[in-house]
DNA sequence: TTGGTTGGTAGCATGTTGCAACCGTCGTGA
DNA sequence: TCACGACGGTTGCAACATGCTACCAACCAA
């Protein structure tokens, strides 16, 4: 159903991505998920989300291979979802997103959550975009070299 | 109609930018705009998406400021759609994805399209999560510093 | 001036979302 | 051990968004 392509499950690695978290939805679970959150009604809280929805997202992304479903870590019956290694990789994902929002859209004495390096309790330095050998690229620095080209 | 909030305009900056963007599509769109796309019809060729969903998304992605619509860089009286320096800003975003999508979802021998250097024609260097004094850091090296805890 | 390209709009069928109600299981306190 | 609330869903339905196709008005080249 939700399956394959949604976009032209083209050669382009951008387009596989956003196939496979799926939606909007999918990604602030992975980022509730980064920031601690392992139970449905944590997630469901924390995100204001239909049930129905969160069932479907978090089916998708176990699914997928993102989140895996575990025994609860309190010794109930329950379950827990958990961020595989492969859900961990999207970490520069949401912190480039994170970076995005708060250089765009917050003024600048507007409070809002903040991800912090846990040693020192500071903010994090803005990512960037090297090249092999350590320069900084911006867009128009790179360029798409297209399969059909090779 | 898109407007404000379809997700919680919360104090989180990843739902904010997740907002701004407005979906998997503008996302898709951004990310030609990055590979030099400029006019209608190239990204409606090279999406494959539906007409009037392009012309919804091109006109959000402009009024979100992602996007400006200036005239034909050719001469001619048609308009063009590039990335403004806050569109510009994504790249870490696209580039953040399109790692994700080329470690995940391609086998060591399947092709694909590529970023590179334009200068030496080689492939990004992996995108790294820094702390301010340099060192690397993985999800578990972080935490959320909520607005409510200051 | 005619015909093709560009950049849309309009209408409609279908799919997806969100809401609310419901339900079985689990856990806890009495 | 039993009752009651929390947990983690499922189901049905209404509303909305999506995608397809047809249409259309500029523009531009011959």
């Amino acid at each position: 159903m939700v399956a394959r392509t949604r976009f032209d499950d083209s050669e382009c690695p951008v387009a596989r991505s956003v196939d496979a978290i799926g939606d909007w939805w999918s990604l602030l679970i992975v980022r509730d998920a980064f920031d601690g959150s392992r139970r449905f009604g944590e997630f469901q809280r924390s995100l204001g989300v239909a049930k129905n929805i969160l069932t479907a997202r978090l089916r998708t992304l176990v699914a997928g291979g993102v989140l895996e479903s575990v025994p609860a870590s309190d010794g109930s019956a329950y379950r827990e979802y958990v961020l595989t290694p492969k859900g961990k990789a999207l970490f520069p994902v949401i912190v480039a997103l994170r970076q995005w929002g708060e250089q765009h859209f917050f003024d600048a004495d507007e409070p809002h959550s903040e991800l912090v390096d846990r040693r020192q309790g500071h903010s994090l330095r803005a990512l960037e975009v090297l090249s092999a050998d350590g320069r900084r690229l911006n867009p128009d620095d790179t360029a798409v070299h297209k399969v059909s080209d090779q």
